[in-house]
RNA sequence: GUCCCCAUCGUCUAGUCGGCCUAGGACACCGCCCUUUCACGGCGGCAACAGGGGUUCGAAUCCCCUUGGGGACGCCA
């Protein structure tokens, strides 16, 4: 049997990391089973749904490279087959119409809950002689009250659901419309889904689900109910943490690598490895792999692989990106070559941000010079190097790293001093701060005219202040 | 409140179904080394089996209870 897995989020707002996580283990189960991984959009609360949100969470799939196979499902356009399915059930006793008002159902949860018992509905309209199509009502499932449901799922075994416990769920609103238990069942059978992944809040509706294939004669499909993400206090994840969005992510300069490493990890592990390539993800994911554990967001670690994959990565996979950036802040990256300047940046950055952030100095000189960093570097030893530095340098038959480093060298040997004495002053008049890539590298970076010029400029600048 | 799930370092986790665990790795943190800045890297350190009962020659590993956390109890999905 062909394996198929789906994600089914309800477009109400953005794809939040959990989501991910959630649409990414599946993705993995499907492709590393060889089989499909589909879309429904579940967008049958129209009063929240909304098209923009379709498009972010598409786009979030998109950007982590989480591809689907076919065209996404839009669940509101399935209504007919959800009603039929009512009607089947109607017809055979299964289902039957509830009269009962929503102020008579609070009245009687409340009651309920006083009593310091589960609100549930007490099922008072089972017993209804006349149950009249015309007057308004909603469809309820006659759900089983002896006996047991057990849910066998993947990820956390056995877990056993006494009937009892389960009341008759709405299956139809009282304007027709089909709800959530009811549409997902019919949904998952008619497109064949093999496994049901999903986040764990989910699993006090399997038993429900369950109830339903079978009440319809339909294959149940194989559960898989992943642990929650919680948020740094261990709460459930929310806005208050930063970045819930994983488009913010992609916003703030971070690869989706990175950010599907990260989230695999997170509930998932294959011995003591960290980083996993996507063919290796691919190749090694199950769920006997998978923890049951909540896990709580750590953006540090997320950041530690960001910066791993910005380092590991080959320079011209970065360029596209970077350029973009800088373009966003103005920076026409031409002269140097901007996969050098990435090559020489790759080690020192967390994000791609930083990377724009560290790559502006090869484009732009200083428009002025940090004064803290100026009034540390800047002492009497400084000048004379400086001259000596700028001296030889126009003389230097080749500009490179090699013939630079010897320069420095020697103009610090002459005067006795160590190499910092003469890189931090360069460092400063070069970038405008007292931090830059290896002063040999950004020297030879720059080319020989631009380097000399922000030199003598900032000489001039600098001295006698 | 009721039902369900979970429980190893601060965090993510390893711990092939009891012995190889004086509990391993990674992030973070703290030292030291490397060093022209910032980083990278290397070496070292700190740090956990929630508690209590069992079962067993032997338990982080199995069972029970307690405690703690989370989730669910909608004419939302």
């Amino acid at each position: 049997m062909t394996v198929r897995t789906r994600f089914a989020p309800s477009p109400t707002g953005m794809l939040h990391i959990g989501g991910a996580r959630t649409a990414l283990f599946s993705w993995l189960y499907a492709r590393h089973s060889g089989g499909e991984f589909v879309l429904r959009i579940e967008d049958t609360d129209r009063e929240r749904s909304t098209d923009e949100a379709t498009q972010v969470i598409l786009d979030g799939l998109r950007w982590l490279g989480l591809s689907w196979d076919g065209d996404p499902v839009y669940q509101s356009q399935r209504q007919d087959a959800h009603i039929a399915a009512v009607d089947r059930l109607l017809a055979e006793g299964k289902a039957y119409r509830c009269y009962c008002s929503k102020a008579e159902l609070d009245a009687m949860r409340e009651a309920q809950r006083e009593a310091g018992k589960k609100p549930m509905y007490d099922g008072r309209c089972r017993h209804r002689k006349d149950h009249p199509a015309d007057a308004e009502h909603v469809v309820r499932f006659r759900s089983p009250d002896v006996g047991e449901t057990r849910v066998h799922d993947r990820v956390l075994g056995e877990v056993v659901f006494s009937n009892s416990e389960l009341d008759d769920l709405i299956l139809m609103r009282s304007d027709g419309s089909p709800t959530y238990n009811l549409a997902v069942v019919v949904d998952d059978a008619d497109m064949e889904i093999t496994h049901v992944i999903r986040g764990a809040d989910h699993l006090n509706n399997t038993p429900r689900q369950i109830q339903l294939y079978e009440a319809l004669g339909l294959p149940v499909p194989a559960f898989a109910h992943i642990p929650l993400i919680h948020g740094p206090d261990g709460a459930k994840m929310s806005k208050r943490h930063g970045a819930v969005a994983v488009t913010e992510y992609r916003e703030a300069g971070y690869l989706a690598d990175a950010v599907v490493n990260y989230l695999v990890r997170l509930g998932w592990s294959h011995g003591d490895e960290e980083v996993f390539s996507r063919e290796q993800l691919i190749e090694l994911f199950d769920f006997d792999g998978l923890g049951k554990t909540a896990a709580r967001f750590d953006q540090q670690k997320l950041d530690w692989l960001n910066a791993h994959y910005l380092r590991a990565g080959e320079p011209a996979s970065l360029v596209s990106m970077v350029a973009d950036l800088l373009q966003a802040r103005g920076v026409r990256a031409e002269r140097p070559d901007l996969v050098h300047v990435i090559a020489v940046l790759q080690e020192r950055s967390k994000n791609l941000i930083d990377m724009a952030e560290g790559a502006r100095m090869f484009y732009e000189a200083p428009a002025d010079y940090e004064a803290k960093a100026v009034k540390k570097h800047f002492g009497e030893v400084a000048w004379p190097l400086l001259d000596d530095f700028i001296k030889g340098a126009g003389h230097l038959e080749s500009w490179d790293e090699a013939m630079l480093h010897a320069l420095l060298s020697e103009v610090c040997e002459a005067h006795e001093v160590k190499l910092g004495k003469l890189a931090q002053p360069i460092r400063i008049l070069l970038s405008g701060r007292p931090v830059s890539p290896p002063i040999d590298a950004t020297l030879a970076l720059l080319g020989r005219e631009e380097a000399l010029q922000r030199l003598r400029e900032g000489v001039t600048r600098l001295r006698g202040t």
